[in-house]
RNA sequence: CGGGGCGUGGCUCAGUCCGGUAGAGCGCUGCGUUCGGGUCGCAGAGGUCCCCGGUUCGAAUCCGGGCGCCCCGACCA
């Protein structure tokens, strides 16, 4: 057994730490096109699981799923002012096809809003086609300086979607519906119990009235913007022309909301529940929920061990659970238990003869709580039983551990600049202060500290007592910011 | 875009200072032995030493140029 098998330990370097586990666990691989990455089996089924959560949450609430595509007009990108400015620098432009120069260049999307609302404004005529509710499942390309896997890629997977009222009223309880939706689905599938709010107007989308997003806090304390939700207002019906005549015979720009989460969350979760042994997948978002490990004699034990093995998956899979059994002869058990708890898998059934002779199955779990043993030993109808409960049970003690882990690093009630230094100097997660509303004191601290503003809480997150004043000290608070280093 | 590091079997790297037959560990293949927390043994396969040029009898090593990747800071889901 070399060093090498062994991952960096978190507290030494996070960031190692997060790069090892993500290839040792055959989440991603980097491809030989910088910044971009390949997303493995492993990886890719833990984003099916967290696509099929959300995809049906979006149906639930009335959206319908389309395509629109990737190569978009530059003039598109283009029309809306404050849009081109926030993507210019990031653009990927194709220049060339059929082995000779195009006429007008193609960007590829670095999102959708152009063309979608290009589209609807053909298909919208009168308040009768309003609202339409759509999202896709797509692929982006943002040809980003400094990329990580997952967190940070030149192209990457993610849901966009965008929609169209009319009234404002609506499009804004849209917006908030959707960050509603966003923050139900991080706290129930990822386990990733995030703050949500307000953006401040210099970390808002390109081209938004307002964004909402939601703020998830990593074991390193650094935020991630795990989720964005986006009133438009009219910005992007008037510039492509997206007009309806309204009950009352008037012309007018239908109001757009659009809203996105993307594969980041797979980073966001490894970041969250990962520890010093690799990932730590919630049951809910686990390709394999139990993993079931014949002990392989050479002897006549074996095939009926293997055949229990089987059975015992078999029926787990009756029950719902996702299970597998992994009968490759040429690992001992050992390094199988390695690499499953590496790769996150919430628990595993070890079989062998002398659990046949008892008719018992060992269970060992993922994440040990303090003062319990990883290992016991269950009747094995009852052990069979038990695993609806225990991946329940599992999937709220993440959730648990995450929220107070969160709660343990947010500091409030900072009222000076120099407080909120010390703050995230000694290692703070979010700190949140009152703000006078000026840019200049955004800037002021991001000189000052490195941190941003997360978020401006929404009223389940913000302190009991109102900050009074400005965390520069000048003047009066309007609003409460969460502060923080942020991916 | 600044700073740092690195390009040598699949992976991690030694060898480079001081030029002389290309190495180790892990992984991989075969056989045997093991198998309840990374078994052990034997035999094997596998390399344009990032690329181009130069110096030299001889270059992974020295010189010039180029390319690529990773990490840390300014911009971003």
């Amino acid at each position: 057994m070399g060093e090498e098998k062994k991952l960096t330990p978190r507290g030494e370097d996070f960031a190692a730490w997060y790069n090892e586990v993500v290839q040792r666990a055959e989440l991603a691989d980097y491809s030989p096109v910088r910044g971009s990455m390949v997303i493995r089996p492993w990886g890719y089924g833990i984003w099916e699981n967290m696509q099929r959560a959300l995809d049906s949450m979006f149906k639930e609430t009335g959206h319908e799923n389309a395509y629109f595509p990737l190569l978009i007009p530059m003039s598109f990108i283009e029309r809306e002012k404050e849009h081109v400015e926030g993507f210019a620098p990031e653009l990927a432009i194709v220049t060339q096809a059929g082995g000779k120069e195009l006429e007008e260049p193609f960007a590829i999307r670095p999102t959708s809003e152009t063309i979608i609302y290009a589209m609807y404004a053909k298909w919208v005529q009168s308040y009768r086609d309003l609202p339409i509710l759509m999202n896709q499942w797509a692929n982006v390309v943002r040809w980003e300086m400094r990329t990580r896997l997952f967190l940070r890629t030149a192209e990457f997977l993610w849901q966009e979607g965008h929609t169209a009222h009319a009234t404002a009223e609506e499009a804004e309880e849209e917006t908030l519906l959707i960050l509603g939706i966003y923050r139900r689905f991080m706290d129930e599938w990822i386990a990733m119990p995030p703050i949500t709010g307000l953006k401040t107007d210099s970390e808002k989308f390109a081209g938004a009235v307002r964004s909402y997003a939601c703020e998830a806090l990593m074991q390193d304390n650094r935020a991630l913007q795990a989720g964005t939700s986006h009133f438009l207002g009219q910005n992007f019906a008037r510039q492509f022309d997206l007009k309806f005549q309204s009950v009352e015979g008037r012309e007018e720009y239908a109001w757009n909301t659009s809203w996105g989460v993307s594969t980041r969350l797979v980073g966001g979760m490894v970041m969250t529940h990962g520890d010093d042994a690799g990932v730590v997948v919630p049951p809910r978002l686990a390709p394999v929920q139990v993993v079931v490990v014949p002990i392989l004699r050479g002897d006549d034990t074996q095939s009926r061990v293997l055949a229990k093995a089987h059975e015992v998956c078999a029926r787990l899979k009756e029950l719902g659970v996702r299970a597998k059994v992994d009968a490759r002869e040429h690992l001992s058990p050992g390094n199988k238990f390695y690499e499953w708890e590496r790769k996150g898998v919430p628990f595993r059934v070890e079989i062998g003869p002398k659990d046949l002779e008892k008719g018992q199955l060992a269970i060992a779990r993922r994440v040990v709580p303090e003062g319990a043993k990883r290992k016991e030993f269950v009747a094995e109808a009852e052990a069979i039983a038990s695993f609806s409960a225990r991946l329940e049970d599992l999937q709220s003690e993440l959730r648990e551990a995450a929220a107070a882990r969160r709660e343990a690093n947010t500091l409030r009630g900072v009222g000076s600049l120099g407080e909120l230094q010390e703050a995230l100097d000694s290692g703070a997660g979010f700190v949140l202060t009152g703000w006078s509303g000026d840019p200049a004191v955004e800037e002021r601290v991001k000189e000052l500290t490195r941190a941003t503003a997360r978020v401006v809480p929404g009223p389940e997150f913000r302190s009991e007592t109102p900050p009074q004043r400005c965390v520069s000290g000048d003047g009066p608070s309007k609003m409460e910011v969460a502060w923080a280093r942020a991916y």
